[in-house]
DNA sequence: GAACGGATTTTCT
DNA sequence: GAAAATCCGTTCC
C-alpha cells in the first residue's frame, strides 16, 4: 500500500481492507455508533457441513451500554449477555419471543458493552440451502409451507439467523479469526454515506427515539415491520 | 397492501 | 409472573 496525501473532508472510518478479505478486529474497535454504517456492505459467511451461506449486510442497529435501556447490557452483565462485555469481533447471539435467535457483532473493547444488531441482508451464496432451511424452520403444525422470495430469505434478524443456521452454538464466536467458520468479510465495493439512511429502532418499548438504526436506502431486502406492538394482558 | 393476534420459552424481576 | 432487539397466517380494506 503506497502512502498518499490525505485528501479534503472528513475519514471517520479506518481504511477498508482488502474487498472480500477478512475485517480487522480494529473495525469492531469502536464505537456501535460507528461499525452500524460500516458493517453495511459488508459480508457474514457462515461455513457448516451442510455448505456456506453469506449474506450482504442492509440494515442494522447499534446497541449501547449503561446510556441505552433498550440494550440487553443496559442493566449489567448476565450469563446470557456475557459475549457483550467481552472483546470486539465476537457474534453475540441471543433467543428471544421463545422461537427465535438473533446475532450482533460486539464493539469496543472488553468491559465496554456494545454490540451491533444485524436486522437483514441479501443472501449472496448457498441460496438453495439458506431456502432450504427458512422453509424447514418454520414451526410445525402451521399451515402450507409456502416457498419464501429469495428477496425474504434474510429478512428480518430472526429470518437471517435461520437462513445461516446461526445459534447458541455460535454464541462468542470470533468473526475475525481467519479458521473460523463465521466470519465478517469486506464488500466488494464500499456502501457511499449518501446511501445510507437512518432512524429509529425497531421492536423496542424503551428508547424509541433514538435513531440508532441504519440501512441501506431502498434496498428490497431491508424489513419493513411495525416498530412495536405492546401486548395486552391475556383475558382471564 | 396494511393491520392484528397467536405461537413459544428463556430470562430477569 | 411478565416481557421479550420476532415471524407468520388470516382478515379486512
Amino acid at each position: 500500500m503506497g502512502r498518499r496525501l490525505t485528501v479534503p473532508g472528513p475519514e471517520p472510518a479506518p481504511a477498508p481492507p482488502s474487498a472480500g478479505g477478512l475485517l480487522p478486529r480494529e473495525f469492531f474497535d469502536r464505537p456501535a455508533l460507528d461499525v452500524a454504517p460500516g458493517v453495511l456492505g459488508c459480508v457474514l459467511r457462515h461455513e457448516t457441513d451442510d455448505g456456506p451461506v453469506a449474506v450482504t449486510i442492509t440494515e442494522v442497529e447499534a446497541y449501547l451500554g449503561a446510556v441505552d435501556p433498550a440494550s440487553h447490557s443496559f442493566r449489567g452483565r448476565t450469563a446470557r449477555n456475557a459475549v457483550m462485555f467481552g472483546g470486539p469481533g465476537h457474534a453475540y447471539v441471543y433467543f428471544t419471543y421463545g422461537m427465535h435467535w438473533c446475532v450482533n457483532l460486539v464493539c469496543l473493547p472488553s468491559g465496554i458493552p456494545e454490540a451491533v444488531l444485524l436486522r437483514a441482508g441479501r443472501v449472496t451464496e448457498g441460496v438453495p440451502l439458506a431456502a432450504a432451511r427458512r422453509q424447514a424452520g418454520r414451526a410445525p403444525g402451521r399451515a402450507p409451507a409456502k416457498a419464501p422470495a429469495e428477496r425474504d430469505l434474510a429478512r428480518g434478524p430472526a429470518r437471517l439467523c435461520q437462513a445461516m443456521a446461526i445459534d447458541r452454538a455460535q454464541d462468542g464466536a470470533d468473526v475475525c479469526d481467519a479458521g473460523s467458520p463465521l466470519q465478517v468479510l469486506a464488500p466488494d465495493g464500499p456502501v457511499p454515506p449518501a446511501a445510507i439512511s437512518r432512524g429509529p429502532r425497531v421492536g423496542i418499548s424503551r428508547a424509541t427515539e433514538e435513531p440508532w438504526r441504519f440501512w441501506i436506502t431502498g434496498d428490497p431486502t431491508v424489513s419493513a415491520y411495525r416498530p412495536h406492538m405492546p401486548k395486552r394482558r391475556a383475558p382471564a
